[in-house]
DNA sequence: AGGAATTTGTGCGTATGTATC
DNA sequence: AGATACATACGCACAAATTCC
């Protein structure tokens, strides 16, 4: 199979373009965007594309729009909330989240005990520690199916997932169900989680889809519901 | 202020019919829909408004399209799943829900601990209990702004409490933010939810939006982890 | 197996409505 | 009140996926 993605939809090229500008630091919080028509004429394209872009953006959360009034930057969609569409807060509120990578492997999915996801019969798996403000609360395994993604490494994953997701590897993730219940914290948890395996923890499993009908990665997140929350942002 | 609710945009009127004809049984599970131009032609319409009535649909979870083959009725999305976007699963699956209404008042926001959210000085309040296979699982409070709604008794709200919003509101919830975490069960939960007030049970706050900047709902609910889950889908 | 017909997806240009400033 | 700017709506052309003969 391994249907290339697809990077050649103008409206993506053009999403992945203003998210390089807001990232690069071109431009900044609460910039307004100059007006649709006049950055359609510059870029050449035409304002229904432009505007099917902005929406991506929105979604993400990346940008508001005010109809009468313009596009507005939102920053922080994106650096201080590296995870948009969903992320741990403290209980009293954000904090500043970073990630450590704990290992990237190339698995047969039947060698594990996997729900149905993907077409491919083997997955990237991506173990990860998330902390926020040096806290480490979170412990993440996400199963990313290889007909979406070719030669993951540690190298080339970073920080913020979905964003290696579109800038790397093409893929707007366009829908997402999450199942939240309470699971025992796995063995393979490092120490720095100060949680013992086997501790009753909040429990996060994630299908995510692309443009296909199927998912493309699947998740599982343990976090401390004590000390912690999981927000989802529907959008 | 109270800016009425804009059902006079084409793409909403198209989106709730084709919504009534699939909750009507006019057109039944997994039906193809006829091609949209003839289906355009039909409505006298645009394409480009069809299909965005039915992206609406698509979103809601009640309709599957598919390129180069059609749009089909996902009746899974409404009836037996009469909560798209989050709903509320055994551990072992799925089950059929149903929901029985406690008591809807008007009140003054300020007289209850709340967070901000829409611009009215009132709200109607909505406790509901709801249950799978007859086992009650959910204590549920749900905080409307009354600007996007006007007189709100116990007979007009229906089961489906968007599909409330959307038929008699004209309101079409856009993006929702959860928060989950743990949280004590409240002292007027009813007996029938089998577990004690002051009981540790999973915890989800909730804002949504429609199309405005602020959120018109808050909402709360309560739920036991250890039997069922809570489903938030984002799309 | 292969090609034509069907059907949705993408992209363009334009006109009008509506909220904001 | 007028100007600005996004939202809705229309019609068309071509691309891509699927279906069917």
């Amino acid at each position: 199979m391994s249907t290339q993605p697809n990077t050649t939809h103008k409206y993506m090229l053009v999403a992945k373009m203003l998210i390089k500008n807001i990232q690069s630091g071109q431009l900044v919080d609460g910039e307004r965007l100059p007006p649709e028509r006049v950055m359609a004429t510059e870029m050449e394209i035409s304002v229904t594309t432009l505007r099917k872009a902005l929406r991506l953006l929105e979604d993400d959360g990346m940008l508001i729009r005010r109809q009468g009034s313009g596009n507005y930057v939102n920053a922080r969609g994106d650096p201080q909330n590296r995870y948009a569409l969903f992320r741990i807060e403290k209980l009293s509120g954000p904090g500043h989240p970073k990630s450590q990578l704990l290992d990237v492997e190339r698995l047969r999915k039947s060698d594990h005990q996997l729900p149905n996801f993907g077409t491919s019969d083997h997955a990237f798996r991506i173990r990860r520690l998330r902390s926020l403000d040096d806290m480490v609360c979170v412990l993440e395994e996400i199963w990313l199916d290889e007909d979406s993604a070719t030669n993951i490494t540690a190298d080339t994953v970073t920080e913020s997932l979905y964003q290696f997701y579109r800038e790397s590897l093409g893929i707007w993730i366009r829908r997402v169900e999450d199942r939240i219940s309470v699971s025992p914290l796995p063995d393979w948890c490092p120490a720095e989680l100060a949680c013992e395996p086997g501790q009753i923890m909040g429990f996060v499993e994630r299908f995510a889809w692309g443009n296909g009908q199927e998912p493309i990665e699947f998740s599982r997140n343990w976090f401390d519901p004590e000390t912690s929350r999981y927000v989802a942002r529907l959008s």
